[in-house]
RNA sequence: GCUGCAUGCUGUUCUAUCGUUCUUCAUUUAAUGAGGGAAGGAAAGUCCGGACAAUACAGAGCACCGCAUCCCGAUAACAUCGGGACAUCCUGAAAGAAAUUUCGGGAGCGAGAUAGUGCCACAGAAAAUAACCGCCCCAACUUGUUGGGGUAAGGGUGAAAAUGUGAGGUAAGAGCUCACGGUUUCUCAAUGGAAGUUGAGAUUGGGGCAAACCUUGCGGAUUGAAAGCUCACGUAUAUCUGACCUAAAGCGCUGCUCGCGCGAUGAUUUUGCUUCGGCAGAAUCGGCAGAGGGGUUGAGCGUAACAGGUGCCUGGCAACAGGUAUCGCAGAUAAAUGAUAGAUGUCUUAAGGCUUCGGUUUUAAGAAACAGAAUCCGGCUUACAGGCAGGCAGCUUUU
RNA sequence: GCACCUGUAGCUUAACUGGAUAGAGCAUUUGACUACGGAUCAGAAGGUUAGGGGUUCGACUCCCUUCAGGUGCA
């Protein structure tokens, strides 16, 4: 099952390549050599796009079929499977609307989360490479009031360490 | 000087480390390096007006929706903006016996109540063809009652009672008459660029509500960037059921109506040729309702150069316009513009030093709002810590 | 982003074309009945009609505005 969307989004890709751009570029050069994955070159601190969860169907796939972990009002929600991507790990992060009405305040949280993955991610990259599995996350956070950075890794942290991989 | 109110402007700055996004260049083939750009006055609400895009469009009437004092101007346009005027309302002072008027300040989100319909609870005689009590006249007789009539001055009810006050007049009363006011409409004169204002004269007797229906005037084609264009993928006008129509059913013209047009020698789509007038070929063709099944939901463009910003000059009371110089100023899409640490400016509190008692300075602690672009502009509305500016009101001090 | 709808006691809802004290059921609470509880009977409390402003003599109702909740889209 899950080899199945990369298989469409190869068929896709070669179709299409006759409108390439450089981002489509970097999209199918990405999704044909995980297996190449080396952590010591790749690895950093870094966030770039091909790390961000995007494809709106993974994100459907996601919230259908996986499981999830919390953690002090932040949930985890991940999946295991082949992504179309260079990276082991894909991740989103999202905040619902129903407590938080302001933009200003949904953006600020999403920043502080995606700030302490950014740091704390090496951790899941080392275990998900030896094992040779991908997997695409969400990180959502349902709680009411606004928390600090402090609060914010902590969490992240507690919440990645929960994973069975 | 302090406090409060509304209005306008402003909306701390910098360094280090680690990062995000767009873009240019280089190395070169996937990433790395270097340079540059990266939220607001409201980016918000989505309340108006446009640009832009697609679709539709011979025509008339009706319906529907929106706007609404008047004048002059501004604007691409607006229900917007600037300047002025009036109705109306609030408030202070003065005059008068009173109605009311005059002057000052503030609001002013406002078409028509003699086109028609409707509504005005309770109370009250009566809520819009006013007679309950009262007042007056006449008649009758049982001599204080009944009947007929006149009367809107007085009573009380109410949000509102039929133009206010005074005098004449009368059987009693009444704009019935007069004076002074106010209301409606008209004329003349002065003044002003105009709306209007002021004065004189004539006229008038009609409660309120149109943010009730409505009438009048003006305006409005519909749908919104999830528009739309290109590419890829895919493609079904399948099939079944029901009632109906059988050359008019229907289709088109704005939703409806009228009217008109088409309706198989036809219509629509499409291919080839062409002398661009057409010619030839192919496919499809009654619609309605329901059931039922299938596919896509990726990429690029639209998309960041303009009713553009800033400075200066000119015109204008101003909104704004013209000229000139200069700048290029976000472009994401599960959605970038951040995190940590430190310094700095502002304010508050506490302690200390100096002082010409107005302040100034050092240290420590704390505070800093409303809020995040999503096609783009012009407005409106709402939110907003602190600071600045001029204005108004109150209190206090000095002269 | 765009278009639209709805807010009445703790909950579910009435209130006519503006007219007065905003009415009911469930829940709550007090008392009665019972040895106790339930059911039943009698009574009580609970409303900024989402907030603010306006029109009107008078507003849940009409108009404007803000807030909250919800719906739809190729």
């Amino acid at each position: 099952m899950e080899e199945k969307f990369l298989q469409e989004e190869e068929h896709g890709a070669e179709k299409s390549s006759r409108f390439l751009t450089k981002r489509d570029l970097n999209r199918s050069l990405a999704g044909k050599a995980f297996a190449d994955f080396d952590l010591a070159k790749s690895a950093g601190n870094k966030f770039g796009a091909l790390e961000k969860l995007k494809s709106k169907k993974i994100i459907d796939k996601l919230f259908n079929e996986g499981k999830s972990v919390s953690q002090n009002g932040f949930t985890l929600v991940y999946l295991i499977g082949e992504l179309n991507s260079f990276y082991p790990v894909q991740a989103g992060f999202t905040v619902p609307k129903k407590y938080f009405k302001h933009a200003v305040d949904r953006n600020r949280i999403k920043r502080l989360m995606r700030e302490a993955y950014r740091l704390n991610k090496l951790v899941v990259y080392q275990k998900l490479t030896s094992s040779k599995q991908q997997m695409a996350a969400m990180f959502v956070f349902k709680g009411k009031v606004i928390p600090d950075y402090k609060a914010v890794t902590e969490s992240v942290v507690a919440c990645l360490n929960k994973l069975k991989v």
